[in-house]
Order: C-alpha cells, then sequence, then structure tokens
DNA sequence: ATTTATTTACGAAGCTTGTCGTATAATTGT
DNA sequence: ACAATTATACGACAAGCTTCGTAAATAAAT
C-alpha cells in the first residue's frame, strides 16, 4: 500500500514539486537543472531531497530503467489549499478575508484577474 | 545597534508572536500560560524559544527587573506582507490573483468581508 | 575492450528546531 | 529566618533539513 504523504513539504521540496508540477515526469537530472537557473546545489543534494521524498511519499517514480522518473505523488491544489488554510490560522487568525486583503495589497494582479476573482465574489455573496 | 530580524519565524515562533501582537507586552510566564491551552510544551521550552528569538531580534524584552516583559520586534502586518510574499512565489508562480482564487475557495468570508475586497478591488483596476 | 561519463545509493557532517533537566538567583510565604 | 516558589540561564539531546563526498553499478564513447 503506498504511504499516505504528510503534506508538510519543505522549502526545497517545495521547489522540486514546483518542477514536478510543471513538468508532469522528470528524471533527478533534469529537474537539477532546471533549478540550478535558480539555486546554487550540487547534482547529489537534489537527488538526495528526491530520494526522501520518495520515502515520504511525496513523489513517485518508475524505477524500471537505470535512469529513474519521478512524478508527483501530490496534487498542487491540494497542497495549495493546505499550506493557504495553514497560514491563514497561524497568521491571520483564520479569516480567509484578511489574508486576501494582505494580497492584494502586496502585488497587484492583472485585470483579467481582478474580473475573475470579482466574478467570483460575487458568486459567495 | 539592534540586531536586524531575518523574518522567518518558525511555527512555533509564530505561535508566540501571534500572543505578543495580541497583548503587546507579556512575561514568559503569560505567553506560556496562554500556550498551554492549545498546545502542551514545558514552561522552559517557551523561556528558550523566547530567548532565542531575543536573539535573533524577532524580540524585544525589557529586563530591568527580574521578570522579563517582552514585546514583538516585527509588525504583524510586516510578516503577514513577507509570508504572503513568499508563499506566492513558491506556490503560486508569483501570481498573487491565483492565491486569492484558491484562499477564496477554500474558506468563505463574510459579507462584509467580500464588500471589502470588491472595494479594494475596484481602486486596483 | 577500456576508458569516460552518468546514475544511484549510502553515509556523514553542520545547522536549526523543539524539547527538557538542572543549576542558580531572586522572590514570596509562613 | 527558612522553606517553597518562581525566574533565568545554560547545556544537552533527538529529530529533521540540507549539504556533499565517495563508492558501486550501469551506460556511452572511443
Amino acid at each position: 500500500m503506498a504511504k499516505q504523504a504528510p503534506f508538510k513539504p519543505t522549502e526545497s521540496e517545495l521547489e522540486i514539486l514546483q518542477v514536478l508540477w510543471q513538468r508532469g515526469k522528470a528524471t533527478v537530472r533534469e529537474v537539477h537543472e532546471e533549478l540550478a537557473t535558480v539555486k546554487d546545489a550540487g547534482y547529489t543534494t537534489t537527488l538526495k531531497l528526491m530520494q526522501i521524498m520518495h520515502e515520504k511519499g511525496l513523489v513517485k517514480r518508475n524505477d524500471s530503467s537505470k535512469t529513474h522518473v519521478y512524478e508527483a505523488n501530490v496534487s498542487k491544489e491540494k497542497t495549495q489549499q493546505h499550506m493557504v488554510g495553514k497560514m491563514v490560522n497561524t497568521l491571520f487568525e483564520g479569516s480567509a478575508g484578511q489574508l486576501v486583503m494582505r494580497a492584494l495589497g502586496t502585488a497587484k494582479p492583472s485585470r483579467q484577474e481582478i474580473d475573475e476573482i470579482q466574478k467570483l465574489l460575487d458568486s459567495l455573496k
């Protein structure tokens, strides 16, 4: 039976998940190359992190060939939901509205996003 | 010169900051009592955490009397801003709008909050 | 075929977090 | 005054994260 993912990815694990979500499947080498454009760590570091993530159940992998192919085992949506919920609790006293206000104050969304948000808000009323 | 606060409070540190933000000033005992209603850790644990937070510059303290009085040294607003920004980057590809959509999908804000958000959105257009 | 390169596996070290025990100093109660 | 309580300081430890070096196995290149 597959182990239940814990849903508390660390900073580095999130970076890796980002790549996997974006690419679907990827080898350690591919993930590492992509991270290298942003970060500065050795190949074996990325490898080790992904091995640990596999033990935790955060990713699954196909090791039928010598070069293993990895894939995220937690969805982006669920992870976002979980992390946002946690943040609302620990930093915004349970108020999603407060978080929204803060987010909008920090970075202005595009016109299109604004329209989308307004549509959603209307439907919530 | 006061050390610059690092702005990456841990989970436990956030719990303590929450109490300090709410009360303004508080002793270790007071913070601990309040946390004890939610959490289960010894007094010296809270003490140690607050001492470390002091070293980091996350809190300041008045130790003119035997019982030290602590106070947050980072504002709730700045901390929220920083944490939200980080989350937008690591989980939402830099899009605040996406975070907002997710937050609204997770927990419905009150009618009053919705109105507030809409007002803010209009002003952003 | 032999060398070179790639990949995984493993172990270890340094750092941070969270936990607590114990010692010491100060305060309070009787 | 003496005992009991309360506070700080300090050290230590387990667990987890991140880092990397090295060894062994496989694949590719010459």
